[in-house]
DNA sequence: CTTGGCACTCCGGTTACCCGAGTGCCAACA
DNA sequence: TGTTGGCACTCGGGTAACCGGAGTGCCAAG
């Protein structure tokens, strides 16, 4: 019984500070939320809610503001989904359905989600390694300059110049197209490297072509550094941080310029098919306490890769969570199709 | 010889304010640089520069600052060049040569620019008007369905996807290509579009798959959204703004968010080989009266896009001036190059 | 035209002060 | 055992008063 009014207590903290940007007292509380108790009553919850870590006060005599542990259960256990509403569905289907290229695609998603959510918002590119090879296709640019261009389920093209030693014709060109077509396409990246391989190791001897623009497909299929692109839109949302800049704003800029430290934001949410939070100093990253991250996995099996905002630990995280899932289900989809 | 003095009185104004951030006062004044005169004398000529608008008090018997004006004057007739160091030199070319394609070449260079001048870096992608059509290749995914892809010299790939009503013979495709190629390879866009029209124009009666084929290149060509283009690196760089964050930072992220308002501000430094400097409120931007904008074309004829950097009108323009003309000067040679 | 002298201005930092919201604790009560 | 009203206490933040110093404008003399 008191242990329910406790938990109430902390939703309704957490809400109040989350809306209002201060510390809440015990008045206040009563007042707003309809609890049937005296304020004396919530001050020894809040004195109890503190002893267990849940909150804190900024000094003596101040209202309370939740800890990271305090966000963490009611992120947990006191969050009731809180749907968007249909304006806001159908905001992000046609904005996102306007999309004709990959790059549009997640240009759109970002900038749907940051301003859904009014954070900054930051989308990965697809993984190389998760999508699948739609086609090979093979140029001659001259007839010792072969431009080689992958192109991938998920709409992403990749090329490669490669140099021969001589000179190449026309039906060798024909063969050389249609055996790794017919090795490669349509299997994922990494079945496709293994028959490519395969497709060398099996010529005997092996044609000094054939292994050149095998090896130069397969450096294009395991080129990680691609893997390692972002978008990041909304950053304007940082001039509502207003307060403690430095503390808070300037890290996250930092953190926002440094694409490896995003990629490791948003890796953590990669398993598993849900939303993921990580609030304050959960992670690694001391810079970074005052700041929260809301992600999840998009794409077939949520595992193609991730997406999600970054803001800070006093955010609206039903919302935020409900926007996240939903620009990560309508981008599935649209790649889907595409 | 008064006149001359006058001059150097404000170019050491705006050199020290620069570098103090601090309005400076007339007895600093002549202890820091080696005027050979009062500060009593030099009182009288700030107050003189003051009536001609160049300078301003921030408030009675403070220091004075220069004005929009003054920055102006500082800009066009008191700036001598200031080279950059050879460590810096070396720095931009060992960077920008590591480059492996069009993105890492832009990215880079944004990169680049926001270390060295240490403001907010914007680049703009090669447009596609002015880059010459490298190859076009077309790719049967299956007999009735085309892949059109548009090579360009400066390694944009533009892809499309074209339905036919038929299915397509080989040698068919074969001939549709060269005919194709031998169009538009080596022109330049705006010529390509004419020579493939008449591609068209010449058939009779015309082949409507050569006219699909056509309509789908000149659309891919036309295509000025991906003009819109615009990479931006070194926003943590406006942490240092540090004062004024409502006033200057806010406005200055929401424009970096909006494409439309950075293009045009880089836009009106696309004319000239000169690198450009647009002053505090002498643009249209109300808002960004407070920030500076120095561009530069780059590419052949300095016309295939810009880049350059915007930040507080308080800046060292001499510096930045020069890096923004050198990151500019490799990456066009890097392009050429590639 | 330059210079030293001088009175004046005003910003910025410091101190003192007070108000009010909020707390903790205690004793009384259901 | 849990709840409630009462009460003294704390402390942040806003306001007012104050002062020093850097800087100016002006003037008269060189």
């Amino acid at each position: 019984m008191q242990e329910d009014r406790r938990l109430a207590v902390l939703r309704a903290i957490v809400e109040d500070y989350v809306a209002t940007e201060e510390p809440v007292g015990s008045k206040a509380l009563v007042e707003r939320h309809g609890l049937n108790v005296s304020p004396a009553t919530i001050r020894n919850d809040m004195a109890a809610l503190e002893e267990e870590g849940y909150l804190t006060q900024p000094h003596t005599s101040a209202g309370r503001v939740p800890t990271d542990k305090g966000y963490r259960l009611f992120v947990d256990r006191l969050t009731t989904v809180k749907p968007m509403s249909q304006a806001e569905r159908r905001a992000v289907t046609t904005f996102l359905d306007g999309a004709v290229d990959l790059d549009d695609v997640v240009h759109r998603s970002v900038r749907v989600l940051a301003q859904l959510t009014r954070q900054v918002a930051v989308v990965q590119y697809p993984t190389l390694s998760r999508s699948t090879v739609r086609h090979v296709e093979l140029v001659a640019l001259t007839a010792s300059r072969l431009l080689v261009v992958l192109i991938l389920s998920t709409g992403r093209v990749e090329q490669r110049l490669v140099e021969l030693d001589r000179e190449l014709a026309d039906d060798e060109l024909g063969t050389l197209r249609s055996r790794v077509n017919l090795a490669a396409t349509g299997e994922q990246i990494s079945d496709a490297v293994i028959a490519l391989n395969a497709l060398v190791a099996g010529d005997h001897p092996a044609s000094p072509v054939m292994s050149l623009v095998v090896e130069t497909l397969v450096e294009a299929m395991s080129d990680h550094r691609s893997d390692e692109r972002i978008a990041v839109g909304g950053t304007a949302n940082l001039a509502r941080f207003g307060d403690s800049f430095d503390s808070a704003v300037r890290p996250l800029l930092e953190a926002l310029e440094e694409q490896v430290v995003l990629l490791k934001l948003l890796g953590e949410a990669n398993s598993g098919g849900a939303v993921t939070v990580r609030i304050g100093a959960e992670g690694p990253y001391e810079e970074l306490s005052s700041t929260s991250v809301v992600a999840t996995g998009y794409g077939p099996g949520d595992a193609l890769a991730s997406l999600g905002i970054v803001g800070p630990t006093r955010m609206d995280y039903p919302s935020t969570m409900a926007a996240v899932r939903a620009v990560a289900k309508y981008v599935s989809r649209v790649l889907d199709e595409g």
